[in-house]
DNA sequence: TTGTAAGCGTTATCAT
DNA sequence: ATGATAACGCTTACAA
């Protein structure tokens, strides 16, 4: 049953070596005493067989899983959103890289029921946030269960980590540098306030529209309907360029506009997709803010322990 | 250190029930023989403490990781692809259905990794390829490791199970309505040819202008140079309508197109991006195709045990 | 320094 | 029908 080319156990190892178990797994820790020869010995048997540990062996033994679970949002939008994917990527990077296993799960917006799931069941050491709103349901699971958690974006709440891109600052110098251009009628149409990140948009986009000494207005809304009503009335009050709080809504702003006549219209948040319009847009690194996220939990539950 | 209030190990409710541990085990899964009154009992228990299983400790006594992994590129782009996601978000549906973790890993382009590494360590009881070349590297490993393997799309290799979508069909009937609204030089712009999808696409967009009996000139492309000699390509022999392999290459062929005056342009496969341009294309569902992956995978799992 | 043995929480095999 | 007991592969006291 067992294989004779590739060692799938430790027990395999310390019989061909005329060891014990525990001895080859000091050996591979580095934990407890043990002698350089022994230490020296063992590796060297493992560059030709290539062991790994059995996880769920070693997670069993030392209460703990060996993965990190991701939290996403569900909604049909989020599949358009590149944000999401690119952080996912650079979350499993960071975790494989300590041998974590990126695990991922999805609530419909506002139920928690799978993500109790997964808490209950000890699948996950920790958990990653990829998105959380004021009085996220997600969030105040996870922290009921004092489960160690990072968010990506600030969350607004106190003792909790998290990893964010300076939103209001990059905002506003964006913004100041697209009005330089001779603007002097700014709106902008941001999504849902609940959202910390929409709120710092919006800051930033009004800071540098005072510091223009323009008036700037702004639109929140949330939901295709209110961007329609955005876009109809930035038109009739004149403004002459739009910004708009992401790629999400940026694309929406576009269909509802005809190519030829539209106004000047930016985002605060840039996609490919945007790039067929000419859109401009500052960008981030979503996939290094991902990584950001796990090296830190990965980090906190290595210290912990 | 344990909870009164939710009992954390089958020992908890045997301890608190008067029996055994295993007598539990038993009136849980239904396995063996047991009295319908302890069943009962048990499960009145169950009612109030909400248990639940370790399933780490569950996994290492049947050597499964009630895991199931998902195999994603890692291309720079593939952030820009909503199938990935949407299909990602299908499989982990239905994986939580089961009561299946759905975990995730990437490897760069042609390299195998850090799927190697997930393999060796179990920590997976299945893999679902979200995308395969001809003589793909990854799917070589997994079948050679003798994983079970579901593939999204065809792969083109025997006794390799598959969910897919009809590409041929729905391109050429799609190709023939947009065909008899009176175009007589269509072009179509296809990825590359590695993928078998694309060579389904291709050749439902050869029947169709055959069907339809004008010259259809297919140029198969990969990287964005090659898109664009394509575009010029067709301009010039007067194409007077693109077709684009994937909505990656609609969007590629649109920034390069003036707007204004561009031929008639079309997507063999639909994104919400294009919607800003007013491209037409056939919707696929890809979320229900992962869960269909998933569901095949869970019960070839389920059934083999 | 190393080996032995107990333990992690579950399932499966055997007695009872 | 139920309860011990071994087993899954690993870690970690504790003994030697």
């Amino acid at each position: 049953m067992k294989s004779v080319e590739t060692p799938t156990t430790l027990e395999d190892i310390a019989k061909a070596l005329g060891l014990s178990a525990s001895t080859v797994s000091r050996a591979l820790s580095g934990k407890g005493r043990i002698s350089e020869e022994t230490v020296n010995k063992v590796k060297a048997y493992m560059e030709g067989h290539n062991y790994k540990p059995n996880m769920l062996a070693k997670g069993l033994a030392k209460g703990r899983s060996y993965s990190i679970c991701a939290v996403l949002p569900s909604d049909a939008v989020t599949g358009q959103i590149p944000f999401f994917y690119e952080c996912l990527m650079g979350i499993c990077s960071a975790g494989m890289k300590s041998n974590y296993t990126t695990m991922i799960v999805t609530d419909r917006e506002d139920r928690t029921g799978r993500l109790e799931s997964v808490v209950s069941m000890g699948k996950a050491d920790g958990y990653i946030l990829l998105r959380a709103a004021d009085d996220d349901p997600a969030l105040k699971l996870l922290l009921d269960k004092k489960c160690r958690t990072v968010v990506v974006g600030n969350p607004g709440v106190e003792d909790v980590q998290f990893v964010d891109e300076d939103h209001e600052g990059v905002c506003e110098r964006f913004t100041k540098e697209v009005l330089s251009r001779g603007f002097k009628a700014p709106a902008a149409i941001i999504g849902a306030q609940k959202y910390n990140v929409n709120r710092s948009r919006k800051r930033g986009f009004e800071a540098a529209a005072a510091e223009k000494g323009v008036k700037g207005t702004v639109y929140t809304v949330s939901g295709d309907d209110g961007i329609e009503a955005a876009v109809n009335g930035a038109l009739q009050s004149g403004a002459d360029c739009i910004f708009c709080g992401d790629d999400t809504v940026c694309l929406k702003v576009l269909s509802l506009l005809d190519a030829g006549k539209r106004p000047f219209v930016a985002s605060f948040y840039y996609n490919e997709s945007l790039a067929v319009s000419g859109i401009e847009a500052p960008r981030f690194n979503s996939k290094e803010l991902g990584r950001r996220a796990a090296a830190i939990l990965i980090n906190s539950i290595e210290n912990k322990f």
